[in-house]
DNA sequence: CCTGTCGTTGCACTCTCTGCAACAGTCATT
DNA sequence: AATGACTGTTGCAGAGAGTGCAACGACAGG
């Protein structure tokens, strides 16, 4: 809509591919030199962008600092945090947190038995959406026609032998997921791995978050996970109450 | 130096600060509704912000992607890679990599024995910058009136009685550092946690990051820690040599 | 010393962004 | 149900801002 913002944007994945000079950089969007100077050095006040001793463009720190405070304010986090913790101490196991947006599914939060501090490992990293039993959760519950036009845009990549093949299937599997109220991952992204997931909706039933328990086989078999399930359908049925009710968060007076 | 970009950034540590609606962003932008409503559709478009179900504009799942390929995108971190692991596999401590940027210091790579993985743990958080070890390698070698003005704008947090205190003791440590090579950071940020660190530079001298080992107290006492630092700094040395020589990366036929 | 490349600046032109005002939708109130 | 207040949205005319050009400066290589 904003021409100039528009260019000026378009830089930062450009530069995601590597580093470039202003040459570069105004041959990829199409304009002249000098405007491209313009837009980078704006980019640059900002922060988004960073110069490197050899004169060539990068991307900048500022990224790093905008994509954690965004990470922070997700009112949907701050409110499931403490039940993720609480659920993570009764049974040991890893939880997650994720969210859908556009096309993604985000790891928001992680709690894990072994490192009790909050970990971003892989947050911001593209999920498994094909696999992932969070993801499962969250696309089933987009609109009809919504569902259908991104798992035909997807990939299947075959982590392992038991990962989605292709369309059809993962639209089968949602379709069954959505039924049941429930997902699972058994060794579908990693072999050794199974996760089983419930879904966080908000007041007007529409699922806004999904929470997963993961362990590997070696500890725990999947059977022996899935007799958690109850417990992470009511955690997950306290984070959609108090997310939904909006509870004036305690203030018992 | 360009008006429409400029306000258009600024729109994103404003939604840093928590979800903002269309009226709000305006005012605080100091423009027309319908600007800041044309200026958020085109950061929208980018995936920079993404409007929630209640209108209101928050920051959007793009800006994971890009910090995540921004980091990378540094050939520093790709070539020292190999070499924390190394370290980590010698010593079994967790292995720290970190660039100065504008300002602030960042993690960049981490290896931890316990999880072989990378890592992102702290990545984008900002550094103990008056504290961390790295961090003082790094600030080290700024040209004198950058360091001192750095030094001043800095806030100094006591984190444990044996924190940096004020710039003065600051610019104290970081001469010494510098005369030295390298660096510590015994109990200054958390109280049982040591760091021993070493510089990594470029062809033409200059520290261009900084590597360091971590451990608690309960692992290996400061004076146990130490003993490795001829290791650390053989490491950092190793990356140096690869880094500004410019090897070519292997390829022995 | 010349020639190529790259980043930078000043300037005139005009294209694009801006702010206004009017419209549409939602919600609460009467 | 109608009213009012609030929000987000659109079309439009004016003008301010961004654009491309061309010339300059810095640097490296021949």
């Amino acid at each position: 809509m904003s021409q100039t913002v528009d260019r000026a944007l378009s830089i930062l994945p450009l530069l995601a591919e590597g580093p470039a000079d202003l040459g570069r950089v105004a041959d990829r969007l199409g304009v002249h030199k000098s405007t491209a100077l313009r837009l980078l050095r704006t980019l640059h006040e900002h922060g988004l962008v960073y110069r490197q001793s050899d004169q060539r463009y990068r991307l900048g720190a500022r990224l790093f600092a905008l994509a954690q405070e965004a990470m922070e304010n997700l009112d949907i986090r701050e409110i499931a945090h403490p039940h993720l913790v609480r659920l993570n101490e009764a049974c040991g196991h890893t939880v997650h947190l994720a969210v859908y947006e556009e096309g993604e599914v985000l790891y928001i939060d992680k709690v894990d038995s072994r490192y009790p501090v909050r970990m971003y490992s892989r947050i911001g990293r593209p999920v498994a959406i094909t696999v992932a039993a969070v993801a499962k959760l969250l696309l089933a519950d987009l609109p009809e026609p919504e569902r259908r036009a991104l798992a035909d845009k997807l990939e299947y990549p075959l982590y392992t032998a038991r990962s989605t093949p292709n369309a059809p299937a993962f639209l089968r599997e949602l379709e069954k997921v959505r039924e049941q109220g429930w997902a699972t991952d058994l060794g579908g992204h990693e072999e050794s791995i199974n996760c089983v997931a419930a879904p966080i909706r908000g007041a007007d039933g529409r699922v806004v978050a999904a929470m997963s328990v993961s362990a590997p086989n070696v500890v725990v078999t999947a059977e022996e996970l899935l007799t958690l399930l109850p417990q992470v359908r009511r955690t997950a049925d306290a984070i959609s109450g108090e997310y939904s009710g909006r509870t004036p968060v305690g203030d018992p007076e």
